[in-house]
Parts: C-alpha cells; sequence; structure tokens
DNA sequence: TATACATTGTTAAAAAATTCACTATGCACC
DNA sequence: GGTGCATAGTGAATTTTTTAACAATGTATA
C-alpha cells in the first residue's frame, strides 16, 4: 500500500471518511463482505466519485471489477486517520452534557478513552462517573503531562472555556474538541474543533422556511 | 430593508451566520455598539469578505465607513434564518443525551423550546425533567400533529433512529436533528440533519497526526 | 487463453466557495 | 458645504471542492 500522498485533504473529506467507518461498520453486522463505491455513496448520502475520490487521497483500497473488502477498507480508512491506536483524552466541565459524554459508550469503541474528568465545582470533585473520579481542575496542567493526554475536551460554560483551555494548553496537550459555544485561542501547534449543534438546529429551521417560501412560489 | 435574493446561500454561509450570532451577543453584553466586518471577522476566525459576503445574500446591514450595529445587525442575521420567532421540538429517546439537552438552557435561548419528549422505556415514561413529562413513544405522531411541532430531535440509539423518524414523519414534523450516527431516510419534504461530534473528534486525531508527520519533515 | 463485464483510480470539467481588489457611500471635521 | 477617511458592498479572480467521464485492470466464464 503506497503512503498518503503529501497533498492537503480537504475537510470536508475527513468529516466523510468518519461516516464511511460508521456505514462500513453497520454492513461488517450485517455480513456484506464486498461493497462497490456506489452501494456505500447511496447509504451515506454522497456521489459515488466522490468516495473513490476522498479514498484516494490515501491510497488504493478497492479491487477493479469487484469493489471494497469492508473489513480492510474500514481498517484503512482508521489507519489512514491515526485511528488505529487508542488517544487519551481529559475532560473539562462535568455538567449535563459532561456527563452524557462520560457515559456515551462509542467515544471508547472509537479508540477515545477519556482517562480523568475535571470540574472547578467542589461539590461535584470526588464524584464518580462512568468509573472517572471528577477532579479538581488546578490539578489537569500536571495530570495531563503526568499521562501523556493528547486531547483534551472542554464542556465548561461559554465564559470559562478559555480558562479551561488555558489548563489544556499548559499541560501540553495538542488538541481540543470546545462544545462551550464561545471562540478560544490556543498556539498554533494545538489544534482546536469546535461543536455546536446549535448550527444545526438553525440549519433545520432555515431550510423550513426556505421550503415553505418555495413552496408558495 | 430589501428582500433576500433569491439565490442558493451555502449550507457553510448558515453555520457561520450562527457563529457571527454568537459572538455578538458576547460584544453586545460587553457593552460594545459598533463593530467593523473586519474585527469580527477576526474573532469568528474567518476572513472579513466572508462576512461581507455571507451578509450579502439577505441584505444590507452595515453602515459604510462605520460598521455595523451589533444589536441590529444581530436581530437583522436572526431574522433573515427565520429565527425571529420560537419553534416548538419534541425529542424521542430521553437517555443520556437526551437528559443534557432537555436541560440544556441556550436551546429555548435561542428559540427552540421542547414542547414534548419521549422514550419506548416503561421505566423512563412518566419521569420528569426540565419540567417535561416523558412519554409512550406511541403517542408521538397524535402529539406532534395536535401541537404543531416542527421540529424532532433523535437522541436514540442508532439503530432505532430510523424508527423514530418514521414515527416524526408520521406526526408531520418538518424537519429532523438526528443525534443517532446513522442515517436515516425521509422525504424530500422534511429537512434532515445530521450531528455527530465523533466527526470533531476524528478531525482533531487526524489534524495532530499531521502536524507531528509535518513536525518530521 | 481470450473475451466480456464490472468497478476502481484518475484526469478533466464543472460548480461552488472564498478571497481579493476596488467602488460607493456615510460620517466627522474643517 | 467640501474634504478626507473609514469601511461596507460587490464584481472579478482565485482557489477549492465536487462531479463527470473514461482509461486501467481484476475477475469470471467459456
Ligand atoms: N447540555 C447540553 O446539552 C449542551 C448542548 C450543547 C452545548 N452545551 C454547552 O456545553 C457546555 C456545558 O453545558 P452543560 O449543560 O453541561 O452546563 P453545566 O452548567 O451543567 O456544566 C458546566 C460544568 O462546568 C464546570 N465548570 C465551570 N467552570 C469551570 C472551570 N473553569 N474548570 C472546570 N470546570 C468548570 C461547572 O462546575 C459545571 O459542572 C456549555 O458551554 C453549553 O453551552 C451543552
Ligand atoms: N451520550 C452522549 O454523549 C452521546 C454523544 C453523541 C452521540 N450520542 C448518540 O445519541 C444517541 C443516544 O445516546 P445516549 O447516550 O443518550 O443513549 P441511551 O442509551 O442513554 O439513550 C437512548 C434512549 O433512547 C430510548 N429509545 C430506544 N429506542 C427508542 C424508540 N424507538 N423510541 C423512543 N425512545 C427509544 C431508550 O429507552 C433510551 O432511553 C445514541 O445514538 C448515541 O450514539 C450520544
Amino acid at each position: 500500500m503506497h503512503l498518503q500522498k503529501y497533498e492537503k485533504i480537504p475537510r470536508a473529506t475527513i468529516a466523510r471518511l468518519a461516516v464511511y467507518v460508521q456505514e462500513l461498520e453497520v454492513m461488517e453486522q450485517q455480513g456484506i463482505k464486498v461493497i462497490s463505491s456506489e452501494k456505500l455513496a447511496w447509504s451515506c448520502g454522497v456521489n459515488p466519485s466522490q468516495i473513490r475520490k476522498d479514498l484516494a487521497y490515501f491510497g488504493e483500497f478497492g479491487v477493479r471489477g469487484v469493489g471494497y473488502y469492508v473489513y480492510e477498507l474500514r481498517e484503512a480508512i482508521k489507519q489512514s486517520l491515526g485511528l488505529d491506536r487508542t488517544w487519551n483524552v481529559v475532560m473539562v466541565g462535568v455538567g449535563n452534557l459532561g456527563r452524557a459524554l462520560l457515559r456515551h459508550q462509542l467515544l471508547r469503541k472509537r479508540g477515545f478513552v477519556i482517562v480523568a474528568a475535571f470540574d472547578c465545582d467542589p461539590f461535584k470533585i470526588g464524584e464518580e462517573i462512568a468509573g472517572i473520579e471528577v477532579q479538581c481542575s488546578s490539578k489537569l496542567p500536571q495530570s495531563t503531562i503526568d499521562m501523556g493526554v493528547e486531547i483534551g475536551i472542554i464542556t465548561t460554560p461559554p465564559e470559562r472555556a478559555q480558562r479551561a483551555a488555558n489548563y489544556l494548553i499548559e499541560g501540553g496537550i495538542k488538541g481540543i474538541v470546545n462544545f462551550a459555544p464561545s471562540r478560544i485561542t490556543a498556539p498554533e501547534n494545538v489544534v482546536v474543533e469546535y461543536v455546536d449543534f446549535i448550527h444545526n438546529l438553525f440549519s433545520v429551521a432555515f431550510n423550513i422556511t426556505q421550503h415553505q417560501i418555495k413552496g408558495l412560489l
């Protein structure tokens, strides 16, 4: 298998690859062994060329005239994305959302292991959720250094997100996923990703309105 | 103010407008009255032209030589997106994530009011969370019709998402936000949006790996 | 072994999105 | 009222992403 071409890979490609992995897993469970780009595209809601193109950034994984072997393709994609390993993750802010994420099974299944959780609320410190004991945020930087944690999840209120980020950065973290609806600043070498599903609600609301307007025309 | 031009609006624009609203709110709280596209761009992490272009889809909201009045712009964007009203929302699947969302304050603040929640687990039916009583899913279609609900949120396990969607569709819903990691099929006139933050973790992991590879070169 | 067939990998074309560069215009100050 | 300045709005240029088209190639079959 050839190495990843040195070419910038579109963000959108990464997101789609994640979807492909998802759907391939479902197919695997259904006992499907081989799949064509066309069928996979169909179930992922994208164009077949798109799939082939996305995969081409990383190598050749298919067999012409046949398609892709489901298991192999899934493994190949995971490897391409750097997911053929586990990533240690810490969480800052154990509120409603933080708890839900701590209890979420799929994270571990996908290779993201939450190894520690931090909060600044004395009432929450010491509590155990899904086998993780909540610790005082002040311990964060040292802990992440000690445990070699690479990814931090922020689930504090928005006005505390920057502070949480600072702790993480101090702790030598390499990437942050921020669930709080606020922008944070971090050094260049720290990867920051924002999650905000209000966007999706906005989008749905907007599209419903548009549909209705179009309906009137 | 002129009407929205009849032109297809990029999905990405909608997502960015949501970010602008967010940042404008923060600025408003800080007492900032006027903002230039350049400064707003800076705090939203985008290009100033991008902001002006995004806004141009909907009208002219600024004052040349001055900038945008923060309050007015925020209102204008919300109106453009169809968010100058409240939207009734129902939730299907009251597990870890469903609970977190029910307790989430920001949804209501942004105009999305969860008016009912449904689950199929008899142990959960009757429970009250954040003032909402969990009802049996079988009541869903009739309830949504009766209450004139337009948006449904799916937070069931992935293998149940399609069933949940079917209930919603039967209930005459116009848009669905699916938090379960599985594709669903719905009629053309129903807007479907997928939320999956595993994508963001994938993306962070991938980018960390890339950074490291680049570092070695 | 040759032939037909299916489906990939890849190149080219098209479409979409972003950024740039400039024009128009409102405000402040003289 | 005129002048200078700042910044929005906009059309053109650029870049990126998606889609289409097709050549390359592995498999099955006779
Ligand atoms: N609840 C949801 O479903 C939901 C959905 C989308 C986004 N969000 C966002 O996620 C964030 C968390 O939401 P939530 O509902 O869990 O809020 P929450 O108030 O329940 O939890 C926030 C937690 O962060 C802790 N905290 C505050 N400052 C901290 C600090 N400096 N260090 C460590 N911990 C700190 C608090 O003690 C609290 O436990 C918010 O920004 C919210 O907007 C939540
Ligand atoms: N927990 C998280 O933080 C998190 C994060 C991202 C995505 N998700 C996804 O969100 C979904 C829910 O996650 P969760 O952790 O809350 O799971 P969960 O198991 O805690 O909750 C699922 C709920 O759905 C109910 N349910 C099942 N089938 C139903 C049906 N047909 N009609 C109505 N209700 C039904 C169950 O009774 C249960 O209460 C899953 O698909 C999960 O992958 C969860």
